[in-house]
This record gives structure tokens, C-alpha cells and sequence, in this order.
RNA sequence: GGAGGAGUUCCCGAGUGGCCAAAGGGGGCAGACUGUAAAUCUGUUGCGUUUCGCUUCGGUGGUCCGAAUCCACCCUCCUCCA
């Protein structure tokens, strides 16, 4: 099986703009493409995974990838699938943004020489001169048929800042950039980026009278139609520093029945020929399905031994043991305790709850439990001597934390 | 530039002088049931030292014993006219 091929079959194409010539050239190894990331917050999160992963495989096909930070459209904001204005960023958190992606996507990808590539498009975008870019680019662009594009029909309504507008020029103007400097003959992204890959494709043709292609990503969407990947708290991080391994598996543990062979097949390196056998396996085996994709994706973003370690932690809190090893832990220090401390305090500090009013409910309708034992009133106090051992908190029916005394 | 309309809690949305920490729905959290799933039912959902106190209805000032509600100015958005 080709590496089109296999992408069909994992359901990760949404839409191309030439399926025979991007079959050739992706088959080929003849693609040199790029994926853009904007540098939206201090790490990337699963959305951005799937789009790794991608380069991934069709580096491995022996095309060239092109990771494109986008530390120039950055400053204007992507208006597409969004109801309200970005707030706009400063240059220095864009920059540390920058900084912290490229050192996550190191760890996916192979950059060097004749290898994949990382730039940043601010080194182009940023010494543009407004004029000149409306002479030279300007004409191509049509109002009409950008007004039209899907990615600006929500906001028609709610308001549209000429800045964002201009959201969709900048981004073609990536490609026709990269497509002279760099060779670069095809973009890939996600399915809301359709219209503005579009007016790359378009803005090469009537400028260089040239084809280049696209290819969008199938969103990675539960079966309620949402976006995969948030959680209340936010995004699923791949920093572990915001989204500790054992979170990162259990998000994935924790998937609905019915998308767990979805997730399997887009996200996994799974062969495709094994994914189909997976999908043969009878109903009662779904936990062990969940299991392995869980340990699976957590294995590729955090490493195997770390995978197998929240693995581990998972079955043996959730199969009733008591190894706490790789539970997540806050360490607190002897001074701030003293004798002891309530739990209210204590689980402020773990940062289990956002506020005391929220712990006390908690604790009243019986969901904070410590090393087993059900805390009955809010103004339990957790002797200092019993925090030294370290004291296994429960909150809900899934999430588990250490606190302890360093 | 002119004329109207709107801005309420995480989101939608009711509230037009005290009974308002603010209806209802969604979402979240917890409990029951389960399989660490879904669906369903129940409770809960500003903060705190919790029979009480404090902060919140776009912003700033004002009227009043008392303001989400009335007045003035400002900001943002929408619709129509230019």
C-alpha cells in the first residue's frame, strides 16, 4: 500500500484540490510541503499532533516537509471557525511561543539538512511594505469571492476587522513565497483552512501561472460532532509540564466507544492491516482497544517508558491497588504545613479544585476521598505526619493525585 | 456623518428601582447506575472566615435610603440611511 493509499484508509483526507497529480507526487516522494503552526499559546496539543504525525508519514515516503511557524500571521489572527476577535498577542509571547514549538516538534520530526525544515514566516511577512504587497498581490484577491469563502460566513455576522480579513492574503502569500524559495508545491492543513489554502493554489496560478495543490486533514471530531483533544480545562497538551503523561493517557482511556477506532486508525502508526484487525475484535474487548491507543499515542508524544508507566498507574488505581508511583504529585513544603492542613486548603493546593467554595461542595456530596477513606466534613484536618508518607487523593470517580510532604 | 437597536455569570438568554448572587436552557462538577464508555436520573455551579460578609450585569461618573434596572458621557457590536 502506497502512502496515499494508506492515508485514504486511515480517513485522514478530507478534500484535494487534485487527486491524481497529489497521488503522484505524494507516492513519488516527489511533495516538498508545508504545514503551517500558529503560535497561538506556549505549547502545541493534540490538534497539532495529528498534522506531526502527517509529516511524519509522508516523511518517511520520502517527501519533504516544511514546518512553518507562524510567528508573522501570529500577529493578525486566523478569523476562520472562531465567533469573536482573537485578542491579539505581543511580539515577545509570539516569539516564546515560537521557541517552544520548535523545540516540541524536534522530537517528532527530522530537521536538517535535506531533511524537513522549519521557518517562520515573520522573517518574510514581517518587512513587507503595505503598498508594495498591494501592488504586487493585492490584484489577485478577490473581495467578492473571499466574502464568499466559508471561514468568513460566521463572522459576516458577528463583525470582521479588516486585520483579520486580511488573515487569508497573508497565508497565500506564505505559499507563494515558499513556493519560489523553497519548491514548495504543496500545503496541508486542517479542514477549516480549506479557503485559505485555496487562495494560495489561486495566488501561484495568477501569479506564476503555476499549479500548486492542497490536501486538508479530516478533523479529528467525537461522534457529537466536537472537536477531539478539549477538555473543560482546555486543550490536551503535549508538554508534560501542562498535561502530565498519566492526564495524557487518560484522556485517550477515557474516549467514547464510538470513536475509538477512529482515533486508532488517524492517530496511531498502527499498520493499517492490524487496525482492520482490531476492528474484528468482538465488543467486550473494547477496554482493551481504549487501552491500546491510550498507550499507543501516549508512547509516541511521551515515550515508551513513560507510557508504559501510566499505563501501569492506571490499572492498578483503577483495578483497585494502591501503586501511587507515577500519580500525579503536588509537593508541599514542611514550613507551610505545620501541625496539619485542611483538606479545603490541601486540595486548593493540589489545584484539584479552583476554589474553597467548590471543595467544601465537593466534600458534601461525597466526592473527595483520601487513600480510600471518604471524607465526610469540610473541615477535616490532614495531620502533617500523615502528608510526610504522602496521603492518595481521590476527586470524582477518575482523578487521582499525591500530596506530600518534601 | 445621521437614525435606531444591543452589550447580563463559562455560553445562550430572562430580568427595566428593594423580594437579585440574578429565572430557564446548555456546558461543567459531584452522586446513583455502569465498563475508567454512552444514555438516564438526582444534586450542584461568583468568592470567603458560610444562619453571615464581600465582589459581579460593557466602562466611568451621577441621582437615590437603595441601581443590572434611572440620568450623563465614553467604548464595542448590529441594522438602516449617507
Amino acid at each position: 500500500m502506497k502512502i496515499y493509499e494508506e492515508l485514504v484508509a486511515r480517513g485522514l483526507i478530507a478534500q484535494v484540490t487534485n487527486e491524481e497529480e497529489i497521488r503522484d507526487l505524494v507516492n513519488n516522494g516527489r511533495a516538498t510541503f508545508y504545514i503551517g503552526f500558529d503560535p497561538t499559546a506556549d505549547s502545541l496539543h493534540v490538534g497539532h499532533f495529528m498534522a506531526l504525525c502527517l509529516m511524519k508519514r509522508l516523511q518517511m515516503a520520502g517527501n519533504r516537509p516544511i514546518a512553518l511557524i507562524g510567528g508573522g500571521t501570529a500577529m493578525i489572527g486566523d478569523p476562520s471557525g472562531r465567533t469573536d476577535m482573537r485578542s491579539m498577542m505581543t511580539q515577545e509571547t509570539i516569539q516564546h511561543n515560537c521557541d517552544c514549538f520548535k523545540k516540541q516538534m524536534e522530537r517528532f520530526i527530522e530537521f536538517g539538512e535535506g531533511k524537513a525544515m522549519m521557518v517562520n514566516n515573520a522573517d518574510w511577512l514581517l518587512p513587507l511594505n503595505y503598498v508594495d504587497v498591494l501592488r504586487e498581490v493585492g490584484t489577485c484577491f478577490s473581495v467578492n469571492n473571499m466574502l464568499r469563502a466559508e471561514c468568513y460566513k460566521q463572522r459576516m455576522e458577528k463583525g470582521l476587522s479588516f486585520l483579520e480579513f486580511n488573515y487569508m492574503i497573508m497565508q497565500s502569500y506564505d505559499f507563494y513565497y515558499m513556493y519560489q524559495k523553497f519548491g514548495c508545491n504543496m500545503q496541508f492543513g486542517g479542514n477549516d483552512q480549506w479557503s485559505n489554502m485555496l487562495g494560495g493554489t489561486e495566488l501561484i496560478r495568477k501569479k506564476l501561472g503555476e499549479d500548486a495543490h492542497a490536501m486538508t486533514i479530516t478533523l479529528l471530531l467525537n461522534s457529537e460532532g466536537k472537536k477531539m483533544g478539549k477538555t473543560a480545562r482546555g486543550a490536551v497538551w503535549l508538554d508534560p509540564e501542562k498535561t502530565s503523561p498519566f492526564e495524557f493517557y487518560q484522556y485517550w482511556r477515557n474516549v467514547d466507544d464510538a470513536d475509538v477506532m477512529k482515533c486508532i486508525r488517524m492517530l496511531t502508526f498502527i499498520p493499517v492491516e492490524e487496525i482492520d484487525e482490531i476492528e474484528k475484535w468482538e465488543d467486550s474487548r473494547i477496554n482493551e482497544k481504549k487501552e491500546l491507543l491510550a498507550y499507543e499515542l501516549t508512547a509516541l508524544v511521551h515515550g515508551e517508558e513513560e507510557a508504559t508507566k501510566a499505563k501501569d498507574a492506571a490499572r492498578s488505581l483503577f483495578s483497585g491497588g494502591g501503586d501511587d508511583s507515577n500519580m500525579p504529585t503536588t509537593e508541599l513544603s514542611a514550613a507551610d504545613i505545620g501541625d496539619g492542613i485542611g483538606i479545603l486548603d490541601l486540595l486548593l493546593a493540589c489545584s484539584l479544585v479552583p476554589s474553597k467554595g467548590e471543595a467544601r461542595r465537593l466534600i458534601q456530596q461525597g466526592g473527595i476521598s483520601l487513600d480510600g477513606e471518604k471524607v465526610e466534613a469540610p473541615d477535616f484536618i490532614v495531620e502533617s505526619a500523615r502528608l510526610s508518607d504522602g496521603v492518595k487523593i481521590k476527586k470524582g470517580k477518575k482523578v487521582f493525585h499525591k500530596a506530600i510532604i518534601k
